[in-house]
DNA sequence: TGAAATGTTGGGGCG
DNA sequence: ACGCCCCAACATTTC
């Protein structure tokens, strides 16, 4: 029988182990990539990287998700330490921290979810590959969603491209099994022992603190069954507000589902939206920088600094857009209604191109994603898959007198409303909404 | 997930 | 009682 000596001296004593890697899916709990790992039999070691690729591009050191980030990761810290188990917290590109860890621990496989933005592509694709010239396994799964880019597609085999037909095949071919959770939790002490890393604070990190308040993950079933009637009403709790936990995945979305499924057809139907923008960017990863209805693309968009500076900090004197804009720059946040008037304002009433806005909202949004983003934002251009068509044009002010009648909301964001204090409207409505329509009209081809 | 413009209808005031 | 006008309310078309 022949000897094989695999092993290298340096190596000799290292156990051998099993990476998971943390990334858009922030949860102990009903994880699918950490359970598989987890019951691979191997000691895990779980990892995350604060990926300097991502966070140079950051223009603001006060940015709340990687606040948020910090937090969720401390969360899961403080449950694995009280286990004598760690997190282990890493920071640089992710290929030269991977290039350290292959050579610190012996690894026989790596775990993951599946991740779907262009960027995530290439980086898992450029990891992968170097795993494996080093005879390490990649194992990724869906987690993130409950059907994929190519499992939800018409007879043909093509993507689709309007959302109601979508949603209706997305409906039908829905399980039970496609909602049966992962006991990731029950399997905590499969954790390698390890002594618990303290978690580098966000000034070493090179971020400050912004006076973040961490939403809640909680989910009010009295919220998400009186969705219809309560969602478009920004001055009360009527949306779920768990938009960000789906973002970085501090919560499960087939357990979401399974809600939306007892409690509310209407919230179930934004879920699938999330599904729809994600496949979309998948097959179209094109739409983010162009729009993907090709014959939007020779619009004439004004060029006009100070109406987007006017957007943005929130002084257009349109009350319900400036108190959106006020409300994003103050809490990375904004109302989902009013997500689509201020949007609509930059677009049809400033006729600033969308790209602009949907930069800024990148920037700033908490729960900023990019297909969802995207999709949104040429939804409200009209450029964009099962768009809007561009005449319908929200008038800013019935829109606060349908939904925000009593200035509950405008009143928190925009106290000077009814002041001297309070700037007179940017562009009068009627003139920019004929402007709007004559620009659109002659620049889209029919 | 719109709003404005235009058309229609019907009740009531009034000659 | 009748026709005419006004106009609100609702419906339809248009952008």
């Amino acid at each position: 029988m022949p000897t094989i000596n695999y092993q290298k001296k340096n190596t000799e004593q290292k156990e051998i182990v099993n990476v998971f890697w943390f990334r858009r899916d922030l949860r102990l709990n009903d994880n699918a990539g950490l359970y598989h790992c987890l019951r691979s039999g191997l000691p895990v070691i779980p990892v995350f990287i604060f990926d300097t690729e991502i966070l140079d591009q950051l223009n603001d050191r006060n940015d709340r998700r990687v606040e948020f980030i910090h937090r969720s990761l401390m969360d899961i810290q403080l449950k694995l330490a009280s286990l004598d188990r760690s997190l282990m917290i890493l920071h640089g590109s992710p290929k030269s921290v991977w290039r350290k860890l292959i050579k610190d621990f012996r690894i026989k496989s790596v775990y993951m979810n599946h991740d779907y933005e262009p960027y995530a592509i290439s980086r898992d694709n450029e990891i992968r590959t170097l795993l494996r010239k080093n005879g390490i396994e990649f194992h990724s799964y869906k987690d993130q969603v409950i059907f994929e880019e190519n499992e939800i597609v018409r007879e043909n085999g093509h993507p689709y491209s309007v959302y109601t037909p979508y949603r209706k095949k997305w409906e039908y071919r829905l399980s039970i099994k496609d909602l049966t959770g992962y006991p990731s939790e029950q399997l905590i002490d499969h954790f390698h022992v390890m002594k618990p890393e303290k978690i580098p604070d966000l000034g070493r990190l090179g971020f400050v603190k912004s006076g973040f308040i961490y939403p809640e993950k909680i989910i009010h079933d009295e919220i998400i069954t009186d969705y219809e009637s309560k969602r478009d009403f920004p001055g009360i709790r009527g949306t779920s507000g768990l938009s960000v936990h789906l973002r970085f995945g501090t919560i499960s979305i087939r357990y979401l589902v399974k809600k939306a499924l007892e409690l509310n057809e209407t919230w179930l139907s934004e879920l699938i939206w999330r599904e729809f923008f994600m496949m979309i960017l998948w097959h179209f990863p094109k739409v983010i920088n162009e729009p993907f209805r090709k014959k939007y693309k020779n619009i004439p968009w004004r060029d006009d600094p100070e109406g987007f500076e006017r957007w943005r900090d929130g002084k257009t004197g349109y009350p319900i857009v400036d108190a959106g804009m006020r409300e994003l720059n103050q809490t990375g946040l904004m109302h989902n209604r009013v997500r689509m008037i201020t949007a609509g304002f930059l677009t049809k009433h400033l006729l600033i191109d969308w790209r602009k806005g949907e930069r800024y909202f990148a920037e700033k949004l908490l729960d900023f994603d990019l297909a969802a983003n995207n999709g949104n934002w040429q939804w409200a251009a009209g450029c964009g898959c099962d768009a809007a068509p561009y005449f319908r044009i929200f008038n800013p002010l019935i829109q606060a007198k349908k939904y925000d009648a009593d200035l509950m909301y405008i009143k928190k964001w925009v106290p000077e409303v009814e002041t001297s204090d309070y700037p007179s409207p940017v562009v009068e409505h009627s003139y920019a909404r004929n402007r709007a329509l004559d620009v659109y009209k002659s620049a889209v081809i029919e």
